[in-house]
DNA sequence: GTCATTAGCGAAATCGATTTCGTCAATCTG
DNA sequence: CAGATTGACGAAATCGATTTCGCTAATGAC
């Protein structure tokens, strides 16, 4: 019942092949037979199946999204991102494919592999430099293209596109430092990312610029693995023996916490404390007074990472290594320092 | 050099197709062959090509995501609907492929269909009812199972998920009618959603119970399609001669909005004036004051969605429509009506 | 001991496209 | 005008699995 393409062959009477080389504008087709055969095409709603194709031509025309990470706890940035990859992938007629749980199974990431069910991946969220190198090169090893996303993966061999979060920190803490801040706490991740390493060599080197000292006991690790490690990370900073006046959390949803911690305690934002967190997502603009952050364009590097997986499944050799500038958002969470 | 099941069945002496039943458990084949032939592809990783093995036995394993919005107007909510769907898909060894650009194009949506490259969509905001029902038509034509999802379509013949609107628009009325408010605001969408629909009829039910007489100028029909609606819909219960003591707004965002719009005029929220809307999206959570909404489970609905997509793929005739019950969020942004 | 079953496996067809290669006629070359 | 080239097309192989069908040997029935 279903058209394939030996009906439109049959209905011109021609051979099969000639309507695929016709529908694919090979040059071995006369433009006489090319017109016909496509408005057969038209006329009788012929699409190739997508699962023929993919055998022969093995070539899926497909990309893959695989979340490397507890999907809900990046769901701000993934409703970003999935829309700029989407636009970027249908330009090229690509489809997107999500996989989101096969974080840290191998296993997984091969099989998906030598399906063949995609011509390239974009990894969301790479794990530590190790583990992503291993990665690497199991997906090169077993021919899949690949780029990292959204954070830098410092080896000459791995594609990935990262926002500049050094930049971003320096101008963020410089900020700061403009409101009259000399106290500025900064809050890391464990030293697994490096994003974390990038961040903090942003915060110091504004620091140096500006003649401050570098002060241990206003950096504070906090541990991201546990339940409500917000709540902790902000009485970690409280409870110094001189507080900050002001304080970078590394992510937006930890600084809105602190937002309401702070609300709770009477302490006054911007006026006794500034805040200020990382990514701009949604929600940090809606928040009371509204959140500074530094803005990533997840939609960009989701649009830039389709763009760089295409010209790896085209053969590129060389990997393609993107850093994107970020902004600053400066809103009412951070203001002049007390005097 | 990829690996295919010849290599196993010359390894392992065999017919490639006792490898296939093998590998599919099919019961002609003995206990020890299949043993062998699992330890083989084991040990070799040989996993089959998805192409092929679609091609042969006309069928994907993989589902649609069909966008039919603008992307970033559903943001929210699809950044929720997206993991419930793929948890569910994972469950049952789907994959999901994303569509986010056919929205009113019955053209392509033919062409998906007719690809084979999915067995199932689920449609996410079908347009209005007539248009709907064509495209659920179509895509039975094409025998393409499908689900529509967030809104209730009054059809006999079509699948969907919906949330229980009306019963959202009931708890939500009646929560300011307990809070004292007489004069309640009522936003409404443009007449071809049923969503607007059944939420104006649990207002009007809430009214009813209450014995207050239903007004007309308190309910205003706002145009969507205009980029700033949320200001003039805002701005349009303010001006009426005796304006409303309580405003329900048909989404989060505008109700947001609605907030700051507020602030800036000095309006007291809830003091003077308590806002709600309804969606429960995660912003709603961090506004100041924390926005009162009707919250409808996106996850939830995604897995219903998924279950219900493989009962249709799996051959069951009657169509499936279910209604899920929504949560009323009572926050801070609705108090007692001004005496 | 004979005949009917059954279990287990393999050969070959099949899914629906693309690609390679060969053929034939028309055109060009000198 | 003979021979080389080109243009347009078709036959058949191919991608890599699954499924059908037939065969053989082993088991069972009586």
């Amino acid at each position: 019942m279903p058209i394939t393409i030996d009906d439109i062959a049959t209905r011109l009477g021609v051979a099969p092949s000639t309507v695929s080389k016709a529908l694919n504008d090979r040059d071995d087709v006369s433009a006489r037979t090319k017109q016909r055969v496509k408005a057969t095409v038209r006329e009788l709603g012929y699409q190739p199946r997508a699962a023929a194709r993919s055998l022969r031509r093995q070539r899926s025309d497909k990309i893959g999204l695989v979340v490397n990470y507890p999907i809900h706890m990046v769901r701000d940035f993934l409703a970003e991102l999935i829309p700029g990859i989407a636009a970027r992938a249908e330009e090229s007629e690509l489809h997107l494919i999500l996989y989101t749980s096969m974080a840290g199974s191998p296993e997984r990431v091969k099989s998906l592999c030598r399906s063949r069910e995609v011509d390239g991946v974009i990894v969301a969220w790479p794990p530590d430099f190790a583990e992503t190198v291993a990665l690497s090169q199991l997906l090169s090893r077993e021919d899949m293209p690949h780029v990292f996303l959204p954070r830098r993966v410092p080896h000459d061999c791995v594609s990935y596109i990262a926002a500049d979060h050094a930049q971003g920190a320096r101008d963020l803490t410089r900020h700061m430092i403009d409101l009259g801040h000399r106290r500025i706490g900064f809050e890391r991740l464990p030293e697994v990312y490096e994003t974390d390493r990038d961040r903090h060599a942003g915060y110091r080197q504004a620091l140096d610029e500006a003649g401050i000292a570098y002060r241990a006991d206003l950096v504070a690790r906090a541990d991201s693995s546990q339940p409500d490690y917000a709540t902790r990370s902000f009485e970690t900073f409280l409870s110094r023996p001189q507080p900050p006046t002001a304080i970078l959390f590394f992510t937006d949803p930890v600084a809105i916490r602190a937002l309401s911690l702070a609300k709770e305690r009477g302490i006054r934002v911007p006026d006794d404390l500034s805040i200020a967190g990382f990514d701009g997502i949604m929600s940090s603009g809606v928040t009371e007074p509204a959140l500074t952050s530094v803005w990533q364009s997840a939609a960009e590097m989701g649009r830039l990472a389709v763009e760089s997986l295409l010209r790896l499944i085209d053969g590129a050799a060389t990997p393609i290594q993107r850093t994107l500038p970020v902004q600053l958002l400066a809103r009412a969470s951070t203001g002049d320092a007390a005097t």
